[in-house]
DNA sequence: GTTGCTAAGTGCGATTATCGCACATATAAG
DNA sequence: CTTATATGTGCGATAATCGCACTTAGCAAC
């Protein structure tokens, strides 16, 4: 056992931490052992670790996240830039659309919004905000993403992505998946309509020649307001001008 | 060595991602090993451990953050239910204020933005995004995050917080910056001009009657945006509004 | 009260991962 | 070719981790 590359206490750790992922708030060391299938006692040092490094803070007998981890995505955003290049432009495009506008990039299986926007008005019944994450394959964003990935990477995703039934029109279809895919990828832009979250449609958009990993542009509105003519192509044409001005 | 009741690999590894919170984006692994001040071959296994795990991605020889620490940040947005409750809030009042509004936390010896809203127009030269830090004493926010402890923390924070010279503005007189901090506790409100940045005002309201630690609702603008007369007044007002629908 | 259930905390011996150094390799610059 | 910096590797000694078993504590039902 062991590799010697690698610090197994702290892939341990990590998964702890990673517990806490998954919307749950309020986990007892004895909820950790269980889902990480690590040993109580291990579980136990690792909570507390967790919490003397500021990770983690306890109310009793159950954990939940800090707001260190927020800090560390900030070292994120600034590495990125996203506060100063990237904010300013999705507020500017947020408003032109009067609605919402996410800057999402892939995490292996998951869309990742890393920064976003809305207008007061906006419909967000979601409740999305930075660092919400959306499935490759039902998504506009998503299916974006993996749509610009080299043809192996494509592959890989779309195999090993779950295939989740949101709602009755979810499309299960991996071939009809693979096409929509492959459209994203001709066109530069994926469209999608009541697959993930009923009445809504979302749209997203290459961010072209930008340097490091892709990166998308999307909104989302309800199905109505995508009833008037050429809206997709409006938003289209907004989207597209803030993606212009994001590839830096 | 080693207190049996915490897992110090972990710790480690923990330092090693802590080190991409400053702004550093391309760090080696012999940049890690110095700021760390661990051993080259133990930085390697933690690096190689945090890339296996999807914390960290490297580029050749340097590494950098991966989204996953925004995930991460998700979980937390989650927990505290930014998205659903917070954001529409901020919204709506950044609409209101015409400029920007943030809701931050305290972490240690920081002032956290854990959410964020601004309109197009806001002067944004600073760059602030989620997860951005603040000083504590120094900034409209971080004063009335003190304010908002109790006594005893009130007086660590103030004798640990760094007094650090951001300007020729920057108030360096601990007695002084006490003193402000009584009154902001007393006023319910914390306001600064020119002593973080310079041509910048700041405004923080404690939000009340909320359950978890304390939270402050803050905006900030230019010096010239506050001449009008009873321009305090006005944001004030607006802020309290805001807060008054946050204290879920 | 007792019983039953679940969670947290503790002690300790066996195991084994970690540590830290030393050496090797690689790449770039002068 | 030499110097400097960075990554990769091997290995023995040490010390941390592991995992089990036992104890303590809180809570609910009866």
């Amino acid at each position: 056992m062991s590799d010697r590359n690698t610090a197994s206490t702290l892939a341990k750790g990590l998964a702890v931490l990673e517990c806490f992922e998954t919307a749950h708030s309020n986990l007892t060391m004895a909820d950790i052992a269980r889902l990480t299938g690590l040993d109580r006692a291990i579980a136990r040092r690792l909570c507390l670790t967790l919490e003397s490094s500021g990770y983690l803070t306890r109310q009793g007998k159950a954990f939940a996240l800090s707001p260190k981890v927020v800090v560390l995505a900030g070292g994120y955003m600034n590495a990125q830039d996203i506060g100063r290049s990237v904010q300013p432009v999705l507020n500017t495009f947020a408003e032109e659309l009067e609605g919402e506008i996410a800057l999402a990039v892939r995490h292996k299986l998951q869309a990742v919004y890393v920064a976003r926007s809305a207008v007061a008005k906006a419909r967000s019944s979601l409740g999305f905000s930075v660092g919400s994450t959306l499935p490759l394959l039902h998504t506009s964003v998503g299916r974006m993403l993996v749509a610009m990935e080299p043809d192996d990477t494509r592959r890989f995703l779309i195999e090993n992505s779950p295939v989740v039934k949101y709602n009755e029109n979810t499309d299960l279809d991996q071939t009809s998946l693979q096409a929509k895919i492959d459209v994203a990828a001709a066109q530069g832009y994926a469209f999608s309509v009541n697959e993930f979250e009923l009445g809504a449609v979302g749209v997203g958009v290459a961010i072209p020649g930008k340097s490091g990993p892709p990166a998308v542009l999307a909104t989302s509105a309800t199905v109505n307001q995508f009833d008037r003519d050429g809206e997709l192509d409006r938003t289209l044409d907004t989207l597209r001008r803030a993606a212009m001005r994001l590839r830096a």
